[in-house]
DNA sequence: AAGACGATCAACCGCAGAAGG
DNA sequence: ACCTTCTGCGGTTGATCGTCT
């Protein structure tokens, strides 16, 4: 295609940020808003491009940040809304107040997916890695199966696969993860026939909502669950209760076009 | 004490899709 | 309808820190 860069690089810093550039960037932002990353350096008297700006922002200078451990809801959290998810990291982000998708995303890497794998269940698939590789065998001999959650560098950019994960059956088939599903074979994609257009369902963190109102989107039920299930507060049961049951209306309400 | 190694996380890169002309 | 520009996303990299030997 070519594309022309995002900046010119050869007059860009890169590379850690100095406090100064951060005092920078947070007096323009306080002083004119977010917008315009593009423009947003050179008037914020910055040598940085501006992607490099926007991600200082979005992932360290934001003041709504929490930074600090994960609480283990937020593990669990995160455990679950992988799993409806999948990589969708800033979705994922959008449920956990004051979490950015990169934190998320580097969480799951170092630690989520070890204390998946500890719990002998694959941290792509949420499946009991003997049934996932079982599973994966017969992927292997039969047609390919769109909605086996892709390996690690093939997720990208398949606007549907959003969906198609979210529709596996398995991701609401057990509450826990303590409750492997290897006894049951890999189910028949009947449920493919579900279309949820889950992406367009949910809707973003509303932080005031969550406490003070519970739901304006009462139309949405789908989005109303997702947003509960954004309550960091949230107990473990409670959460997955949320997710199931967010499947279950999905698939209820599945075939309904959303108007734009 | 020092080097090796692993874990963590901030930052970068490339791409897709949205937006605008 | 097409092209260009911009933004946002997800994967990856590399610097830094902590632990072990």
């Amino acid at each position: 295609m070519g594309r022309s860069p995002c900046c010119e690089k050869a007059h860009t810093n890169k590379g850690a940020w100095t406090k100064e550039e951060d005092q920078r960037l947070i007096a323009y932002i306080k002083a004119n808003g977010e917008g315009c990353w593009r423009s947003l350096p050179k008037a914020a008297g910055l040598l940085r491009c501006g992607k490099s700006c926007r991600l200082r922002w979005i992932n360290y200078l934001r003041t709504d940040l929490k930074r600090g451990n994960f609480t283990e809801e937020e593990d669990e959290l995160i455990i679950k809304l992988h799993e409806l998810l999948g990589n969708k990291w800033s979705l994922i982000a959008g449920r956990l107040p004051g979490r950015t998708d990169n934190e998320i995303k580097n969480y799951w890497n170092t630690h989520i997916k070890r204390k998946l794998l500890a719990r002998g269940v694959d941290p792509q698939t949420h499946r009991p890695l003997n049934a996932a590789a079982d599973h994966h065998q017969q992927q292997q001999l039969q047609a390919p199966r769109r909605f086996a959650a892709a390996p690690a560098g093939h997720h990208h950019h398949h606007p549907d696969h959003f969906a198609v994960l979210s529709n596996s059956p398995e991701a609401c088939s057990h509450s826990s993860d303590d409750e492997p599903s290897s006894a049951t074979p890999p189910p028949p994609p009947r449920h493919l026939g579900i279309d949820l257009n889950l992406s367009i369902s949910l809707a973003p963190y509303q932080p005031q909502d969550q406490t003070s109102e519970p739901m304006k989107q009462e139309d949405d039920e789908a989005s109303a669950t997702a947003n509960g299930a954004g309550n960091a507060a949230m107990t473990t049961t409670a959460t997955t209760a949320a997710v199931c049951l967010c499947l279950n209306r999905l698939g209820l309400h599945g075939g309904e076009p959303r108007p734009e």
